[in-house]
DNA sequence: TTTGCTGCAAACCTTTTGCATGCTT
DNA sequence: AAGCATGCAAAAGGTTTGCAGCAAA
């Protein structure tokens, strides 16, 4: 688990800092994208959010991951399946491991790609800015549970 | 360039094989698939097969591109922010450098990931059966002209 | 007081689906 | 004749946006 109040902290001093309010909302969103390994989707923070704050809504969810994604402190996962996941823990590329029956998203600790991209962009001429490495199968549980939904 | 008969006439014989029908819409989109090293979207075939066709649906292309991916013949790209694109030519994972101004995707020729996908399946027991490399930058050049769209 | 933020609902966009019609074999 | 395939239009599903009201500095 990494240190909730240090990743919280930084991004709510950044926010201040770049003259944003610190809403209700704002911060109970950061507060779970911060202190959490998982990899949620819009709907599990918008319920979670909720359980604090009632009358949160859906938009006010999806502005607040927005603002906090481009100011680089949360990392947006789209997929084109089902919705976006978000990851406040690690907002830097690093692969990824998703199941693809229960839609879990794991963190594999695998070599870095390294000098990879910038190899890439000397010899493309690519300015290269991001990367995804994913990777998709069933995870040990949904092997046995052919039949387990998320 | 892939040789074009090769790939349309195994694919054509695929369908032939597993009992579907080849009609003038399937055939006009797998000959766009097959003979194409771009990465097209579902507009993209629309309209080309619109050419010969030109009664043809979005339903059409759209379930024809899910027959031949669902017999392994095409790889769907999803995207979260703009739509799928579908490749012909290549139908197994491999890395992808996407322009993100001018949407152009590219297949550079990179060192494959090799053993990575066993690896990672006998490290946490999930079975992989897919998996995806995208970079993502600005191409020569969309460097060299920002406003450029696609 | 001013400006930014929120909630609601409607709009968006790509993809999927229901259904009646039409074409192949 | 039987069954698959198509076209059309509507539905679906997640995300974004317009707008009026509210709240924080």
């Amino acid at each position: 688990m990494i240190p909730s109040t240090e990743r919280q902290g930084k991004i709510i001093q950044k926010l201040k800092r770049k003259g944003f309010r610190l809403t209700p909302q704002r911060f109970a969103v950061v507060k779970i994208l911060a202190n959490n390994e998982e990899h949620l989707s819009a709907q599990e923070i918008y319920e979670r959010v909720k359980k604090d704050i009632p009358f949160t809504s859906f938009a006010t969810i999806y502005r607040t991951v927005a603002l906090l994604r481009d100011m680089g402190e949360v990392m947006e996962l789209g997929f084109a399946d089902e919705g976006n996941r978000y990851d406040g823990a690690r907002p830097y590329p690093h692969p990824h491991l998703v199941c693809i029956q229960c839609k879990k998203i794991l963190d594999p600790k695998v070599p870095s790609l390294e000098e990879l991209p910038r190899k890439l962009a000397k010899k493309t001429g690519f300015q290269i800015l991001n990367h995804r490495l994913d990777f998709f199968g069933l995870c040990p549980e949904c092997q046995k549970n052919p039949s387990r939904e998320r």
